[in-house]
DNA sequence: ATAAGTACCTTGCAATGCAAGGTACTATGT
DNA sequence: ACATAGTACCTTGCATTGCAAGGTACTTAT
């Protein structure tokens, strides 16, 4: 038996998910940064995710060829992986952001257009 | 092995699915409809989305009670599946609609920063 | 009667978010 | 020196879901 909220959380979540790989191209091109960082600058902008989405996430984009990392040593505790864009990967970022600004139109004016028969 | 723009359509891909449930609330909501109508008008608004996506869709947004339909004949053809909201449906889509404008806010600013970084 | 068109739906596969669990290194307290 | 806690990396298995492909049934035209 499904709550009343699961439905709306539930299509939250897909709208959140679709974005995901978009936000973290983001995140990374505004400067290098590792695992936790990400998830810290995503939970500040209201986009939880957890490790288990991203340590595969990411590799999935370092595969793919739009990142790169370094290690580099931590002050205290394990090194970390500081994950950079690579060219590749600031291209996609470009396309995605038109993508993105398509998207808002597509779908803003489904909104407006909704809101006029209601 | 992947060709360069692989990532690239997978991700646009999943930032439409994301929508996708919302965008077919939004369309429903506007009057009733029947599948081809969905499309034709998912289509106009470059949001391709194809049968065997749809009717399963639909089939769940009717099981959790925010959609409804009823039979309708046709000029031409077999009989048609009008969907409407429900009023469950409607408020879902209010939220739903609260909570794109927040994504929207969260990942505008996202792009803003990166922009100042680049 | 046969073919073409329209509309509904299902099956099986692949992608992927996520909870849970696991390894390893560092720092701290005793 | 040893145990504990903290941090950081990663993997496994499950559930969801988009989609290609295939299937049924009704209507209309030839």
């Amino acid at each position: 038996m499904k709550t009343p909220e699961t439905d709306l959380e539930n299509n939250k979540a897909q709208m959140r998910k679709g974005t995901l790989e978009f936000c973290i191209l983001l995140i990374i091109g505004r400067g290098e940064v590792y695992a936790t960082d990400i998830l810290n600058q995503l939970k500040e902008a209201d986009l939880i995710v957890v490790e288990g989405t991203l340590y595969p996430l990411l590799s999935r984009l370092k595969t793919t060829g739009l990142l790169s990392y370094k290690w580099n040593e931590s002050d205290s505790g394990p090194p970390r992986k500081y994950y950079s864009l690579t060219d590749k990967g600031k291209e996609t970022l470009k396309n995605l952001t038109d993508n993105w600004e398509n998207l808002n139109k597509s779908i803003n004016q489904l909104i407006k257009s909704y809101e006029k028969n209601n």
